[in-house]
DNA sequence: GTGTATGCAAAGCCTTTGCAGCATG
DNA sequence: CATGCTGCAAAGGCTTTGCATACAC
């Protein structure tokens, strides 16, 4: 129940924080290592997946395990969906979901208590539309 | 276009297909390699994932990207969206979905070209609600 | 017989974890 | 100064892939 308290404020923990706040790329792991690498050049990859599960359970940071097989991580918190580029592999925000009711009244579904729900929409983005229509398709 | 074709009926192609429609787990294919394997002992991981693959192209199973990092298969290639417990991450199907309207008039949406989407509610299953109701819950 | 599919094994990622030393509060 | 955190490195799991062989057609 009571909100775990961030330990230390370390510097490897300000920086990966800060460097996922200013992406707007939803990193991976291994991404934002070697983003926050250039920063600071000794940190090891373990420590920025401990730092994100940290600051996942805080709240600081969402986790997003979207299609793909990887975990990506958002330096955005608030509740927001995704779209997905089937090309190039992008992920970018929605910022105003257009008006849609997908929770189930929030009772039970199959016997379950739904908790809530995680929603991605895939398709092309503005550059590989540009791509595909320079190239008149084709597949 | 053209629908790819089912090159060679082998034994271990109809057994993957069995026992991934026989099962209602949707399993990683590690885990459906384990089952397989109880029927053909001399079977390979390797084959495993290239059936899966294929007849993930075909149409004939669905690939699903859920939570977890992991990717799992479902036997019933038809529309029908998902929950996941919490706890158990037991995955379960819905057959009907609740009367929602997701797809945002399939036009654009940030500039994308919206094609579909994935939706996965996320829960507590009932029998880890039994469980935790037993326990008078806690933690 | 032809060419696809298989089994095997290696390799590449992602992710987690144990440990000793460091540095934050 | 106590101990949470870090860097390092090993290990484990998932997934893909190259190659020679086997087998479906």
């Amino acid at each position: 129940m009571s909100t775990p308290i961030l330990r230390r404020n370390t510097l490897q923990r300000q920086v990966i924080l800060e460097e996922l706040r200013r992406l707007h790329s939803h990193p991976t792991a291994p991404e934002l290592y070697r983003i926050v690498r250039t920063r600071l050049p000794r940190i090891s990859l373990g420590t920025v997946y401990r730092n994100l599960e940290l600051l996942g359970q805080i709240g600081l940071v969402r986790r997003l395990e979207l299609g793909g097989g990887e975990t990506r991580f958002d330096g955005d918190p608030s509740q927001h969906d995704h779209v997905r580029c089937i090309r190039c592999a992008e992920v970018t925000d929605i910022r105003q979901p257009p008006g849609l009711r997908v929770e189930p009244a929030f009772g039970t579904l199959s016997g379950y208590r739904i908790l809530g729900h995680r929603l991605e929409y895939y398709g092309i983005c503005p550059d590989c539309q540009q791509r595909e229509d320079r190239r008149g398709d084709g597949s």
